[in-house]
RNA sequence: GCGUUGAUGGUCUAGUGGCUAUGACUGGGGCCUUCCAAGCCCUAAACCCGGGUUCGAAUCCCGGUCGACGCACCA
């Protein structure tokens, strides 16, 4: 068995992760977060608001699941996130329609079905792998249809992203951020697409976990006020130029920066940020890496965009985050389609006199002389230079295709200075969007450890299998085992002290079961940090011991101390030894 | 979607036309047991689904589902 298998074994094992709907034989891209993964999952997802929405203050919002077609639309998530695709009737393989067409016309992708079932008899394109004839042209979408309402109701799509929920809200997010920039909203939630083929468990899946930050910034100043607090962390990029020659390099965020490698401060903030966050949830550092998109696989929209890259086992370096500058393309999609202005108004430092020349047509002549057409005969009067206006004739202006001739008296002009106080803004979006499934594997991946350690019997060593989460994640924190079940006073014991736990908040397992040695690797196989004993001693002293995961050690305090020491152990602010007197 | 390949208790696995389907681990109950999967007893639990061939199919054939790998795909 290689990693993957021993990790997913585990995982279905203890209750991470099932197939989905497996009593009914299941089906590919769907996965269930059991007991223990659902809780694992949250974890990662609370640290996740910890820096996301308590940190930077990026509040969360929800937004449903479904989306009605203009939003993907305007996205272009109808258009664009549908490839056509052609099979062969002879041998049966599949092509990108087209592509098999793009040496023949200019725009191969702006092409309805039908034209591209026309240029392929045209041109007598056929297979290129058998030379069969091509069938017709099929859309194939990976946005999941659905309607809305009874009957033929309005046509809808599960969200391919939680991002576009958060642009179409911008104006009430603007309002409520009172309409000052930067501002940054979050999203967790599902999200949907219809894989052709979905592979590699939980890599790729039909229905998956987002977390997304849009933040909206001035499309002029990408610098980022807190830059200096995380300019001297190092972090491993890949850039476009260092993927030419195959080589990482470790720098600092200061050094990406001065040397244009990032492509600003704002992106090279997040970057650090989730450089950081990925480390806090216990991802291994050398196992994580920033990838550069190349100029060509970058979206045709995006500035700069890195991947968080998570090296595996199995699948090798796997995307688990895409940090990218989208620009103002959403908002201007949106504007376009919705016909509502998308933007936010900027007040100047200082107002700006302005000095213009202003025409101002007589509308009181204008009107009778030119009736309907007196509104646009003012527009295009507006629209002139002193130049015209100081001609000794007619004026002579063009409205809606026809010269009309106006008199000159009708028109006065002059010098006039505006002030201007500000000016209205279409913000650029930074996106760090995270696949928290593709995260919550990586994790038990590089928690997933084995190791020989002693047995009861003297001499014999047997394998034990742990999965070192940070105990800030493990989904159970606290394992509370009585040394005997037969004794009345160590099992009440142990109920006493489990409740105070919960008490506290803590996920607690109370395990009364089978021998001390089985409950301990019971527990470490799940990645509980701490276990606490309650023994003999317990009973004449109030004190228990606690036994660290990783190094199978103990240390013995008093039963008073014990909810403040494991808080403390927990939140990773003592020292194991610390916490009680080595055994 | 195509090709290759596989699918047996919770997990791993034996069985390749023939009695109530093998074993280990795990789980549950008990005995014993004073700190790292000990021992003993009891117990629960499986042939992916649908057709076909056959007196008889977990086993052979066909179709489907799911998994792995390769191709294609991955805004």
């Amino acid at each position: 068995m290689d990693k993957y298998e021993q990790v997913i074994e585990l995982a279905k094992r203890r209750g991470f992760l099932w197939n989905s709907f497996e009593l009914y034989g299941g089906t590919a891209g769907f996965y269930d977060y059991g007991p223990l993964g659902s809780t694992l999952k949250r974890r990662i997802e609370n640290i996740w608001r910890q820096f996301y929405v308590v940190r930077e203050g990026f509040m969360e919002i929800e937004t449903p699941t479904i989306g009605i077609e203009d939003i993907f639309v305007a996205s272009g998530h109808v258009g664009g996130f549908s490839d056509p695709l052609c099979e062969c009737e002879q041998c049966g393989e599949a092509f990108r329609a087209d592509h098999l067409i793009e040496d023949y016309v200019a725009v191969a992708d702006a092409l309805t079905n039908e034209e591209v079932d026309e240029m392929i008899s045209k041109y007598d394109i056929c297979c290129p792998e058998c030379e069969g004839k091509l069938g017709k042209a099929k859309e194939f979408n990976l946005m999941f249809e659905t309607s809305i309402g009874p009957g033929n109701g309005k046509p809808g799509y599960l969200r391919p992203e939680t991002a576009q929920g958060i642009f179409i809200d911008f104006q009430r997010l603007a309002r409520y951020y009172r309409e000052k920039l930067p501002f940054g909203v979050t999203q967790i939630g599902k999200s949907y697409r219809n894989e052709i083929s979905p592979r590699q468990g939980v890599i790729r899946l039909r229905e998956f976990t987002q977390a997304e930050a849009e933040i909206f910034i001035h499309p002029q100043e990408k610098t980022h006020p807190e830059i200096t607090a995380v300019e001297n962390d190092l972090i491993i990029l890949y850039s476009d130029k260092a993927q030419e020659r195959g080589e990482l390099e470790e720098m600092t965020i200061r050094e990406a920066i001065d040397n244009n490698i990032i492509a600003h401060e704002f992106l090279a903030y997040h970057i650090a940020l989730t450089n950081r966050f990925l480390k806090r949830i216990g991802i291994s550092p050398d196992k994580l890496r920033f990838r550069q998109h190349k100029k060509d696989e970058m979206a045709h929209y995006a500035i700069d965009c890195w991947d968080g890259e998570i090296k595996t086992s199995r699948f090798g370096w796997i995307e688990t985050v895409g940090i990218a500058d989208r620009t103002d393309y959403d908002l201007n999609a949106h504007t376009k389609m919705s016909k509502n202005e998308l933007a936010v108004y900027i007040e100047y430092d200082e107002p700006k006199m302005v000095k213009k020349f202003a025409v101002k047509p007589d509308m009181g002549k204008l009107g009778p002389l030119f009736r309907k057409k007196a509104k646009d005969v003012a527009e295009a009067l507006k629209q002139l230079g002193p130049e015209e206006l100081e001609k000794d004739d007619d004026i002579k202006v063009l409205v809606n295709g026809e010269e009309v001739s106006v008199p000159k008296d009708v028109v006065s002009a002059e010098e006039v200075e505006e002030k201007i106080s500000g000016e209205t803004v279409v913000p650029h979006v930074i996106e760090p969007s995270y696949g928290i499934d593709r995260i919550f594997y990586t994790l038990l991946e590089h928690a997933y450890e084995t190791e020989m350690a002693p047995t009861a019997e003297d001499e014999k060593e047997e394998e034990r299998i742990l999965l070192k989460f940070k105990s800030e994640i493990a989904p159970i924190q606290v394992a509370v085992l009585p040394l005997m079940k037969n004794s009345d006073e160590l099992v009440n014991k142990g109920r006493q002290i489990v409740s105070n736990l919960k008490d506290m908040g803590l996920m607690v397992a109370y395990d009364d079961s089978g021998t001390i040695g089985r409950r301990y690797r019971r527990n470490d196989e799940i990645g509980t940090p701490y276990s606490v004993t309650i023994d003999y001693d317990t009973l004449e002293d109030d004190t228990v011991t606690i036994r660290e995961r990783d190094t199978m050690k103990q240390v013995r305090t008093h039963v008073s101390d014990l909810e403040g020491n494991l808080e403390k152990l927990i939140s990773g602010n003592m020292v194991f030894e610390e916490a009680g007197s080595p055994l």
